[in-house]
DNA sequence: CGGACGGTTGAGAGTTCTCAAGAGAAGTGG
DNA sequence: CCACTTCTCTTGAGAACTCTCAACCGTCCG
């Protein structure tokens, strides 16, 4: 795993991918300015971990491109996720001691990364910021929420297919009810792991879904989902 | 079911149960006595309901004495808890349209109720008291994840073991591993919809618990845990 | 006393897990 | 460029767990 270079922010957040969508949407220029003095850029390779379960949580970060999951364990040491980070999501556990998770990045990502004492700083001195941040904190928390009926109450059917629809709606490629193709950033025990099944369960309901029609899977790491409005009814 | 009456507050907020410990500890007097002009108390009789999912998000609370539970249904109308919230816990969602869940008062309640529009002005306006939220609600998505990780891995009765120690740990009653006896605000149903089990699995794994000496069931309502280290080892 | 309700217990079915083997893809070194 | 290793994924068979359906018990209340 290669050592990449941290560098100081070269570009402005104004050209930023996510400078309109992540927590920094709402700053003024001076603002952004002095946000920029405290952030950095940085590349993840695929499977590289930034953040370990029950360590000092040191960084926050936006993440601009690439997806990333948060993880933990149980105390029989089976990995569940417990949650995919997309671009212009926020990233970290700031004004905490800890981090309650681990984070590794599941395909190339580039992140906006911040230490934690700084950002914890910028953002009791700057409400707007604080303000977005909660509003995204928020809506984590529906998603979070919504996530555990999948995991209480689903089948392997139904969070399969709930799975692959809330992938394709995250990554912005999901049209309207037309097929759609994508790159799937997890493995099938990732899949696994985020659907609290084996991964011999995600492999015969995906085959299971392709005999059916409903998707192809062109390969290990892509797939096509056929009939949008078919996964619908199947995911309840 | 009796209509409860809804009246200011009369006590102040410093004479309040949960003054040091709800999201309004870090206010200074002129700024309670701000929040206490758009509070009111409300007293909520066991099994009335609050607030409706997907209605428009019309109040927010904090909790001062009592258990509520957050519920929502899946497709095909079974109920899974999504949280419960205890005294000082903050109620309701904040900046948003809808709510995301029902919410239901488990045991006789009183809550200190805003309308959601007041409030959210009142935490732009004061972000001492955002900031709290925000402490809260990053609290609440750590709890909300490691709960995901009983769902997606646990085995009934880890759940049911699990359930009992978070519970006891809520109430405030938990002594350092010695036998503690409580009242369970949760019929067998609904212990079940907070750990996506069937009512008879969590029967027969309460009964198993019995039968084993790690509790008693003094009656329906009641629980005393024997032993709860035993108990940890058995949450896995 | 009889009904309603919540909880318990039992038996059998169904789903998912576990264990095991094998196929396919990707990477390594000669 | 090809054997060889390794890793991921798929497939199968049987076990284990939880669910479903059904009956029953105890308590509360009219």
């Amino acid at each position: 795993m290669p050592d990449m270079p941290i560098s100081r922010l070269t570009t402005t957040c104004s050209t930023c991918a996510i400078r309109n969508r992540a927590i920094c949407a709402d700053l003024n220029d001076a603002e952004i300015g002095l946000l920029n003095g405290i952030g950095r850029r940085r590349t993840l390779a695929a499977g590289e971990q930034v953040m370990w379960e029950g360590d000092e949580a040191v960084l926050v970060a936006n993440v601009i491109e690439g997806v990333l999951k948060l993880s933990s364990h149980s105390a029989d040491g089976k990995e569940q996720i417990l949650g995919l980070v997309y671009p212009s999501d926020f990233l970290g556990r700031p004004f905490g001691e800890t981090s309650p998770y681990g984070v590794e990045a599941l395909t190339e990502a580039h992140i906006c990364v911040f230490e934690r004492t700084d950002f914890d700083r910028f953002a009791r001195e700057h409400p707007r910021l604080e303000h977005k941040l909660l509003e995204r904190t928020l809506a984590e928390l529906d998603r979070t929420r919504r996530w555990m009926v999948l995991l209480g109450r689903m089948n392997a059917e139904q969070k399969v297919a709930s799975f692959l629809l809330e992938m394709a709606e995250r990554l912005g490629v999901r049209a309207i009810d037309g097929p759609v193709r994508f790159a799937l950033p997890l493995s099938r025990q990732q899949i696994a792991d985020v659907l609290g099944l084996t991964i011999e369960t995600v492999s015969r309901q995906l085959t299971r879904l392709r005999n059916e029609g409903a998707i192809e899977l062109p390969s290990r790491r892509e797939v096509m989902l056929r009939d949008p409005a078919d996964l619908e009814v199947r995911a309840g």
